[in-house]
This record gives structure tokens, C-alpha cells and sequence, in this order.
DNA sequence: CATATTTAAGATAAAAATATCTTTTTTATA
DNA sequence: TATAAAAAAGATATTTTTATCTTAAATATG
């Protein structure tokens, strides 16, 4: 469903808004390290999430990442949009080209509604509901 | 969620269902061209599923793929299993190692009840339930 | 039984995804 | 203002997935 790639941006940016601010932002390897992803790669994917201001940086000394209070409302469908573009996501389940209620793939049916139901979810939830959800003790952070 | 191996095997052995038949074999480049997949790909991919009996052949002239009766009853689920094995599609949503209802990952609570749904669907769903549907016109053969 | 047809199997190739390495730029602070 | 710390950018490498090519084995039929 997801590529390896957009775990690993949904996991950094889960952490990052569970343990970094404004005033205590968090280097690279602090980062790949409790999540176990590869220090290089993570690196590359949090340049990208910043540029696209779903995170934040500065560079120099006591840089690193973090979030600004507004990119705790990021959803997490941005950041799987951003990585993995649109299309993967919205893609029918055989890869049809126009798969639509008009023009059902075979496996259309079995899945239309669940799939809505999770995008839907995608689009609503937040880091900072993920956040609350860790915190309150109901999940656990990503390893 | 599904890789390309097992879309295509999907297809293949939906138009198998569709249009072949234990005295009208297929052979490869007929069913290649309509579903659009490699034809030597697709050689591979239907050689697996044979050795694994889901699907049927036979070498020589006249010989070619083909779906003998009880082989209508194979599950979609038995198809993604045996091409992408079953760790991939039973895998978390962050490939958290041990992912459950007591130790759930941070985007669990989720999906989870949409993706029971569908795995259910997937297991329960066969071959033949979908060639009725495409029968039906109520879903098309996937290009 | 020879031949043509077809899948099976094995080897190789190409493309995409994942990962690393090196150099550059920025910036805080001594 | 020199230095060290840190991300940014660019280049390269590795691995996995997807795809192809070649040869072998099986089988129907003249």
C-alpha cells in the first residue's frame, strides 16, 4: 500500500512531533537511530518533506529538524502524497487505467468502500492526533 | 498493496476463468496480448501458479493454460498468496515487526477494521464469483 | 517416428527502489 | 572572523523487481 519510503517519512515525522520543537530540534542521526532507518536515506527524505514545508530545518549548529506549530496539523495523506505521489495511492487495485463505479475493475467492488473509508481517515488524521493517540498511551512509536 | 506480479497474475487467471476451458487451452501470447502484460513475463508468472496448482497446463500442440473445474473455487487470497507471499499482505502499515491489537503501530487503529474487511473478501471471494460478476456486466476484465 | 508446437527452466538484462558517499552551503558561537 | 556543526545537494552504489532471451523437455499428429 505504502512504499518503504513513505513508512519512513510517516514514522520520522511522527517522531519528530512527538519529541522536537522549535527550541529543541533534533539532528539526523537522532532521528534514524530509534526509528531504524538508515541515517543517509532518512536524511534525503526529511530534505524533501522540507521543502515541501511539511517539516521543518536549519542547518549550522544546534539545527536539525522539527515541526513549526502549524505543520502539526499536517495530515498524514500529505506526507504519503508528497513521497509516493497521488497516484499510487488512488490507484485501482489491479492498476486499471480508468477504474471507476462506471467502469469497475474485477476487484472494484470488493474494496471501494473500505478504501474510501481508510483514505478518508488518511486525509483527516494529523501528526498531532497521532501524537495525542501515542501519548494517551493507545499506540506505540514506530521502530 | 498488491505488487505487479500479482496483478498480473490476477488478470491472467481471471481470463483464464473468463475464456478458457479444459478443451479450449491458452496459449501464451493469447492471453498476454488482451491483459497487456509481457508475454514473457507472464509465461513465468503462470508457470508458478501451475506448479502451485491453482492453474492447469499442458505442453505441446493443442496444449496451453487452462482452469480445470475445481480450480474455479481458488480464492483470490490463495493467488496474492502464492505469488507475493503471505507476510506482505498480512504486513503492518509501517512494517512494524509485531503490529497486533495489544502492541499496535501508530496507524493500526486506522485501518485495521477496513483491512480485515477486505483480506476477508479476498479469502472468501473466488474465480468463479468473479467471472459470474463479469458476466453479469457488472465489472470488466482488467487491460 | 519425425516434426512442429507448446510449456518449463535457466540465464541474463533492464529498470526502479533503496541506500550510501562526498562535497557544498549555511549558521551559531568562541 | 575562524571554526565546527549541521542540513542540502549531487553523484554513485546496491538491491529488488520487472522483463527478456535461450535452450530443454513434453506431446499431439501426420
Amino acid at each position: 500500500m505504502f512504499s518503504n519510503t513513505v513508512k519512513y517519512a510517516i514514522k520520522a515525522s511522527l517522531y519528530l512531533a512527538v519529541n522536537s520543537s522549535e527550541d529543541n530540534k533534533l539532528v539526523i542521526k537522532d532521528i534514524a537511530a530509534p526509528i531504524n532507518v538508515p541515517q543517509a536515506y532518512i536524511g534525503k527524505i526529511l530534505q524533501s518533506l522540507s521543502r515541501k514545508n511539511l517539516i521543518s530545518s536549519t542547518r549550522g549548529p544546534k539545527g536539525g529538524f522539527y515541526l513549526k506549530e502549524q505543520q502539526y496539523q499536517t495530515k498524514i495523506m500529505d506526507i504519503v502524497e508528497a513521497v509516493d505521489g497521488e497516484e499510487r495511492i488512488n490507484s485501482c487495485l489491479l492498476s486499471l487505467d480508468k477504474c471507476n463505479s462506471e467502469n469497475p475493475c474485477s476487484l472494484h467492488h470488493l474494496v471501494y468502500t473500505e478504501k474510501n473509508a481508510i483514505n478518508l481517515k488518511l486525509k483527516q488524521t494529523t501528526l498531532e492526533d497521532l501524537k495525542n493517540h501515542i501519548m494517551q498511551g493507545k499506540s506505540v512509536l514506530p521502530l
